[in-house]
DNA sequence: CTTACTATG
DNA sequence: CATACTAAG
């Protein structure tokens, strides 16, 4: 059994104060993709550094500001930076790591809560990582890319949808994109372990105690090939940590 | 009796979270000299500005620096801004209340331990300071310029004073110019009412736990005309407070 | 609301 | 070390 899971750490560092190790420790994934870091490698608390894993950032130009990573037990064939695009990847939104059996992607896309501009560069994030996902899809090995993907696909993954529908995060373009993805290859491996089911969410907005009254949205995904959703026995939300405004999403993948 | 303190809050609105309303219900002093406001007017806690005290501000314009108050219980006849120096002004370091029997300042001279420049313009405040102050003694009334001179005026008046020869707040130049003041009319009084004492500090650094190991510096002052010195019955630094790194200077004066 | 950054002390 | 600010989410 292969455990991944996907955070969105809201600051490595924060994170850490607020028990990532301890998460670490009794969670224990093989591999986990991380988002969010908002520190430069230098920054990352030693006993992060000091873990049992194999660790790889990529982080943003700008200091304090996004950033990727992936941990993993096991050391990576290759890891690679980047989606090819300059203004992405200096802001530290994508890297892989090659592993002998599947291939695994720490996405973070951009948010467009702050303005038109930085929502074109979400919808330009997006068109640039369709066409990067899928020739990566047609490689020869199980793929999935983890991550913050700032997007609720359908009314069910979030809790106010009617009050949303004009939110960045759930506009149509958005969602439609997601649906989009999922219909040329790709598996949204969570809801499919977890069909028709409601109230499950990834993020909480830290105003309004949205967690403690569930008013959250789900936006963080494993997006796989989809011989990994035939391998995925368990998917699981870990809401009851409190490491950041999102929770871990982990799932257990049988590669047999 | 009139029991003035003298007090930089660094922050009203942290000081507030400390505890500043608890230790004026309990202090009780008739007129409070406040430094370091650290905030617009508008910005001041709702609860302070709900106190029983009339209160006059004069804030920098930079936002969240310096800024100066009087609150008193007795309504002053006149309140004046500043000290007719532009820069000084824009700063908001002089505030000044008369009242029927005295004239009160509120005074936050600059810190000099930010650099050369900076240093340059505390002593330009300070060649300003002096004869403003000594045209208000030569007024009919007693007058007390409260507040933080940034300076410490004798080796009894900070922890280490060979260790800090040569830092900025116990200069040779910085320490005449108190004598130089005393020297011309003014008393400090809390001195006069602890001569000899050691220990006796108004500062602490934030750093290195300096409060429980009284590492202080005495920097906060009440400079009086000589008929305040001999109505001062009880001085004292409030140092159980921790309201900032600074503790309030609260001098009781009979006026008869 | 929370996390970063930066300036100031 | 602590308090503000600002940008970002």
């Amino acid at each position: 059994m292969l455990k991944i899971s996907s955070l969105n750490l809201n600051g490595i560092r924060a994170a850490h104060r607020r028990g990532f190790k301890d998460w670490i420790a009794q969670s224990n994934p093989d591999i986990i993709c991380l988002q969010e870091l908002r520190a430069m490698e230098h920054q990352v608390p030693g006993p992060i550094q000091s873990l049992n894993y194999h660790a790889f950032y990529h982080t943003a130009e700008k200091k304090g500001y996004s950033g990727v990573g992936i941990l993993s037990r096991e050391e990576p064939i290759s890891v690679q930076d980047g989606i090819g695009v300059d203004w992405i990847d200096q802001e530290g939104r994508v890297i892989m790591a090659e592993y002998t059996d599947l291939t695994v992607f720490s996405i973070y896309a951009p948010s467009g809560t702050t303005g038109d501009a930085r929502q074109e560069l979400k919808m330009e994030f997006l068109d640039v990582f369709l066409p990067f996902a899928h020739q990566h899809l047609e490689g020869d090995k199980p793929v999935v890319f983890c991550g913050d993907f700032n997007i609720c696909h359908r009314p069910i993954d979030i809790h106010n949808p009617k009050r949303n529908k004009n939110t960045s995060g759930f506009l149509p373009e958005e969602r439609k994109w997601v649906s989009l993805l999922l219909d040329t290859g790709f598996e949204d491996v969570y809801r499919r372990l977890h069909e028709g089911e409601p109230d499950l969410y990834s993020w909480w907005s830290y105003r309004a105690a949205s967690k403690e009254r569930n008013k959250g949205w789900r936006i963080d995904y494993h997006m796989t090939s989809p011989e990994l959703l035939d391998a995925a026995e368990e998917a699981v939300i870990e809401k009851d940590w409190d490491l950041s405004d999102h929770a871990p999403v982990t799932i257990s993948y049988n590669l047999g």
